[in-house]
DNA sequence: AGGGCTTCTTGACACAGATCAAGAGGGGCG
DNA sequence: CGCCCCTCTTGATCTGTGTCAAGAAGCCCT
């Protein structure tokens, strides 16, 4: 039996919860913080196909992902896509760097699933930071394993070849091959889908 | 006439001018915070090839270069080095993940010249943040930064070729070629220094 | 100031991966 | 339910860049 109209109310708790979580892994928040902090989030569902944030535009809202795959890429002058990030729970979902520092976003984001995110808008976020420091201190935790992530990424790129960066994929994140069409993993590895293709064959 | 020994104290000051007005490009400091934020660095001279951090070392003093240049880089399994930054004044040296997430730095750090930095240890530093809130606010701009930078470069090299990266460092930073040796230029371009010799020599 | 070592350049060749092309599934929409 | 488009694969060829090799040019150290 399924109430709906009584369920949604469960729904938002259960993100919540996930949200403290993930804040949680670089801060604790102290009861009455939390209690501040829970409010300004909505639920929101978002379909598939469903462009998040447009290149160019000014990133204006700040999310968790609760369900659901979506997809950071950009777009060179001829119209070419690169994929730079998959992006699924319990990830965070937008641009940050245009969304904390107020430049346009050199990035689209679109989702790959239907999915739901908490959402928040950055106004309401930049509030809540500047009332309680345990989100100033998040912040800079986050992004500096953001930064730490990338730093990662460059370097696989620069050192290890098509072959090497498939077989790393497969052993560190093997879920984004169900979730994510080839072209775009292709596109995220930094290689051609015919070249992806052929890995994937030689590893098998 | 120089009076060496009554020269370090405005050498020092002037070095403290730099570092807050790198500090209130992102945030800016009452008077009174900046009187404590000043007291705990102290000037270091660096030797050309001095190793300021080492690959796997835990990272735990944080400075601002004053004079020199220094390079961020990584090492291969099988040698060979990768130059993944260089560092000149006013930016800030050292390894910040490693530093401020507490892991042994994945990078190592050399100065490339003679120089002098203005350096405090990781605890000093991480006292004044838990003092001063408008340091945690500096360091998540700081992160988000450092963050749109790498993601800048990753996009350059995913989409660039040889020549063009060549071209827009020419463009953007053409400092560094005279600050480093070729081969070191070669490397943070992700190219091999024949190909950039090549690259200099189709250019002109 | 010279000798030697390192850095840079230039040339010849090799190869990883891109591009072009064509065919085989497979799943969503009328 | 079936058509069609889109995704993925496989093959053939092309090309940018790496690698190897050797000479030229600086620069540092004794």
């Amino acid at each position: 039996m399924v109430f709906p109209q009584v369920d949604a109310q469960p729904e938002r708790s259960r993100a919540l919860d996930q949200l403290r979580r993930s804040i949680e892994t670089f801060v604790s928040l102290p009861e009455e913080v939390w209690a501040e902090v829970q409010k300004p989030w909505h639920l929101r569902p978002v379909r598939r196909g469903e462009q998040l944030t447009l290149e160019g535009e000014m990133e204006s809202t700040f999310s968790l992902i609760v369900v659901g795959v979506q997809r950071l890429y950009f777009t060179t002058p001829d119209g070419d896509e690169h994929t730079v990030a998959f992006v699924y729970p319990p990830d965070y979902s937008g641009v940050p760097d245009s969304l904390f520092l107020q430049v346009p976003s050199a990035y689209g984001l679109d989702a790959l699933s239907d999915g739901v995110i908490l959402a928040t808008g950055r106004n309401r976020l930049l509030e809540l930071m500047e009332r309680h420091r345990e989100l100033d201190r998040w912040a800079w935790r986050l992004f500096a394993s953001a930064l730490a992530g990338r730093l990662k990424r460059e370097r696989e790129l620069l050192t290890l070849t098509a072959q090497e960066r498939y077989e790393r994929l497969l052993r560190e994140s093997p879920q984004i091959l169900q979730l994510a069409p080839l072209r775009h993993v292709a596109s995220y590895l930094g290689m051609s889908p015919e070249t992806l293709s052929r890995a994937r064959a030689a590893q098998l």
